[in-house]
DNA sequence: ATTTTGTGCACAATCGTTTGTTCTAATTTA
DNA sequence: TAAATTAGAACAAACGATTGTGCACAAAAT
C-alpha cells in the first residue's frame, strides 16, 4: 500500500526544512529568498515523490477548502441534474469541488445537510431549498458563508438568487391557453408556499383576470413537484363533473404523472383534454402528443449561480443585486386544442401584458 | 459573524482540558473515568455553545473523512442521476457525504478528479468510469482506497463492480427484433471499448448467430452514449440504399437523438422503421410511439454499489465476488413492427438462450 | 503508618500545512 | 577591523481534534 507523500518526506530526502519546501511549492521562493539550487532540488524531489498536498491539512490551516456545497431537492429530476452538471463543471474549472446533498424535498434533511456542510468547512453554498421556511438558512448567513439560491428564494429574507421568471412564464402559458379558447383550466401545482409555486399560481390567476375570466379556486390542486402528485391530481380532475378542458402541470414530473393517469383513463391529449407543462425536456417534443411547455434556462441558471457564488467567495464585496430572474419561453407544440368558437377579444394578449 | 465553537472554547467555559471534552463528547467517559458531574457540565456547555466538530481537523487526525467520491461520466443523463440519488441517499443514511465529479466522458478529467479526491482523503470511491483505460484507477487501488465500479468495468483488472447484464439484455432485445421478422438491424452503439458496449455488441451479434442470420458489420455504427451520436447515425442510416428495418439504440440519449433524426426525415416508428432502446425512462411509454426498451435496475445498482463500498471501508475483509450483474428486462411496447411473413423456426428463441 | 489501588483528569504528541520570526554565516560597508 | 547588511534557511506556533501516558490525590489494603 502506497502512502501519500508529505512535505516531511520531501524534507527528509532533500535535507531542508518543511517550511522551505512549502514555500517553494507555493511559489513564494523569491519572497523568502530560497536559492535557485534548493528550489530545483525541492521541485525535483516533489515530482519524483509525486507529491500532492493533503487538502484536509491545507484547509485546516488556510480556513479555505475550495469546496462548495450543492443542495438540491431531487437530483434525479432532470431540471436539477442539468443544473448540477453545470454547477460542477463551472466550479471545477475554477478550482472548486462539489459536495452533493439531496434533501428529498424535506426541510429537516436540508437543515441537517447544511450543518454537515458547515462542519466540512465549505467555502460557499448553492442551494435549491425546499423553500417553505428559511430559518435554517440563516445559520449559514450568520456564519458569513456565501450562499446563492437557485430556483426557489425568499421574498422576506435577502439572499442572492437565480431563478426563472415563473410569474411571466405561467402568465404567458395560461394566457395562451385562454387564447386558444379554454376557460376551465386546472393548475396542478408544485409544493405550496415556495416561490416558484407562488409565482406560477399568481401568473395563472392574473392571466384569468386579464382576460376577465371567472376563475374557480378549486381548479388549483396538488402540493408537490413530484410525479405522484401529477398522477393523483389528474386522476381526480378527470373524474369531476365539470372537468377542466385544459390542465397546466407545474413541473415536468407532474406532467409525467398526469400523462400516466390520462393513459389509464384512456383520455387523449389534446382531443379529450389539453395540457401545458412547466419545464421543457428533450423528450417533450417526442411525446405521443408533443407537449407545449414553458422552457427554463437551466444551464444558464446553474452557471450564473456558480459564478456569483465564487465571486462572493473570492472578492469580499457584497453581491448587490438581490436576485436574477431569467426569462422563460413558451414552446408551442400540439398538446393544446384550439377551441373553434373561441373569440377572445380581451385586452389580454399575452404579449401586451409582458412587454 | 458567528464563528464555529471549538473544543477549546468549551474548555474555557467549563475549565477542563480539551482532551476531557473530546472524550466525553465521543462517549468514552467510562473508559477514561470522567466523573458524572464533569460529563454533565461538558454536555451542557457543548449544547449551549452549539458545538459541532470541525471535520477537517477530525479527518486529519483520524485519517477518515466519512466522505465518498462519486465520479460519473454525465450527471445530466437520467440513468446516472438516478444512481447518484440512490448513492447519496444510502451514503447519507450511513453517515457519509458525497463529492460529485462529472468526467464528461473524458478520461483525462476522470484521472484529475481521482487525484483530487485522493487529495481530499475520501474513504472510498464509486465510479462509473469512462472505461476505455484503467491505468489511472490503479492509483487508487495502490493506495488501498476501496473502490466500486458502476455500469462499466474492466475484464482484465479485478475491481469490484455492479452493472447490468448487458450481454443478456442486448441478446434478448435483438432476439425479439429477429423474432418479429427483422433481419437487417442496425445497432447504434455507445462508446467503443467499454464493457457495456462490448457486451451489448456481443449480445447483438450472438442473437444473429443463434438465429442463423447473416450479419452485416457495417450496421454497427456510432461511438458515444450521447444524443448527438444517435442523431448523426440515424441520419446516416436512413439514407442508406439498403436501409435497416430496425434500429437498436445503445442508450436512452442515443434513442432521443435518433428520434430527432427520424422526425426531421418524417419517418414514423414503427411503420417506417422499428426501434428498441437501452435504458427505460419514465417517459418511454408516453412517446409518440411507446418505446420498447431494455430496462436497467438503476436504483438497485446504486444501492448495491454503495453498500459494497461502505462494507469494504468499514470492515477490512476483502470483497470476494468479482462483480455483480443485475438482470435487465425487456419492456415490449409498440416501437417494433411485426413483419407478417416472419416464420422464424430457429433454435433461437430468446428464452431458450437465456435460461 | 506505609504501600497499594483507584479515581479523575491534564499534558503533550500527532495528523500535514502554512507563515511570522529568528538565527547563522557570509558579504559589504564604514 | 568592527559593525552593518544580506542571503538562505530553520524554528515554532497555529489550525482543531484525538489519544497514550503521566500525575496528583484519595481511599483501601497491609
Amino acid at each position: 500500500m502506497k502512502k501519500s507523500t508529505t512535505l516531511k518526506n520531501i524534507a527528509n530526502q532533500v535535507d531542508v526544512s518543511v517550511s522551505t519546501i512549502s514555500r517553494v511549492l507555493n511559489g513564494k521562493s523569491k519572497h523568502y529568498r530560497i536559492s535557485e539550487e534548493t528550489q530545483q532540488l525541492i521541485l525535483n524531489a516533489a515530482k519524483e515523490l509525486n507529491y500532492s498536498p493533503n487538502q484536509l491539512a491545507r484547509g485546516l490551516r488556510l480556513k479555505r477548502t475550495n469546496t462548495l456545497g450543492y443542495i438540491t431537492p431531487d437530483i434525479s429530476n432532470p431540471f436539477f441534474s442539468n443544473i448540477a452538471k453545470v454547477v460542477e463543471k463551472y466550479a471545477r474549472k475554477l478550482g472548486y469541488s462539489i459536495i452533493l446533498c439531496d434533501s428529498e424535498e424535506n426541510t429537516d434533511i436540508e437543515a441537517n445537510s447544511i450543518q454537515l456542510l458547515i462542519d466540512r468547512k465549505i467555502d460557499g453554498l448553492i442551494i435549491s431549498p425546499v423553500g417553505q421556511t428559511v430559518d435554517h438558512l440563516k445559520e449559514t448567513y450568520n456564519r458569513n458563508i456565501p450562499i446563492v439560491l437557485i430556483d426557489r428564494f425568499f421574498p422576506d429574507f435577502d439572499l442572492p438568487y437565480v431563478a426563472s421568471d415563473n410569474y411571466k412564464g405561467a402568465l404567458e402559458a395560461t394566457s395562451y391557453l385562454i387564447e386558444c379558447g379554454h376557460t376551465r383550466i386546472a393548475y396542478i401545482q408544485g409544493l405550496k408556499n415556495t416561490s416558484p409555486n407562488n409565482e406560477r399560481v399568481k401568473g395563472f390567476k392574473d392571466a384569468h383576470r386579464n382576460f376577465g375570466i371567472e376563475f374557480d379556486d378549486s381548479l388549483i390542486v396538488g402540493n408537490s413537484f413530484g410525479e405522484e402528485n401529477g398522477y393523483i391530481e389528474m386522476k381526480l380532475l378527470v373524474k369531476r363533473n365539470n372537468k377542466p378542458s385544459a390542465v397546466f402541470a407545474g413541473s415536468n414530473l407532474i406532467s409525467l404523472g398526469a400523462l400516466k393517469a390520462l393513459a389509464e383513463e384512456n383520455l387523449k391529449v389534446p382531443d379529450d383534454i389539453s395540457m401545458i407543462s412547466f419545464d421543457d425536456q428533450p423528450y417533450s417534443r417526442f411525446l405521443a402528443t408533443p407537449m407545449t411547455t414553458v422552457s427554463q434556462q437551466g444551464s444558464q441558471i446553474g452557471q450564473l449561480a456558480t459564478k456569483i457564488l465564487i465571486d462572493l467567495i473570492e472578492t469580499n464585496k457584497q453581491f448587490e443585486p438581490k436576485g436574477i430572474l431569467l426569462p422563460t419561453t413558451l414552446i408551442k407544440r400540439n398538446s393544446v386544442r384550439i377551441i373553434e368558437d373561441a373569440e377572445i377579444t380581451g385586452n389580454g394578449k399575452a404579449n401586451s401584458i409582458l412587454s
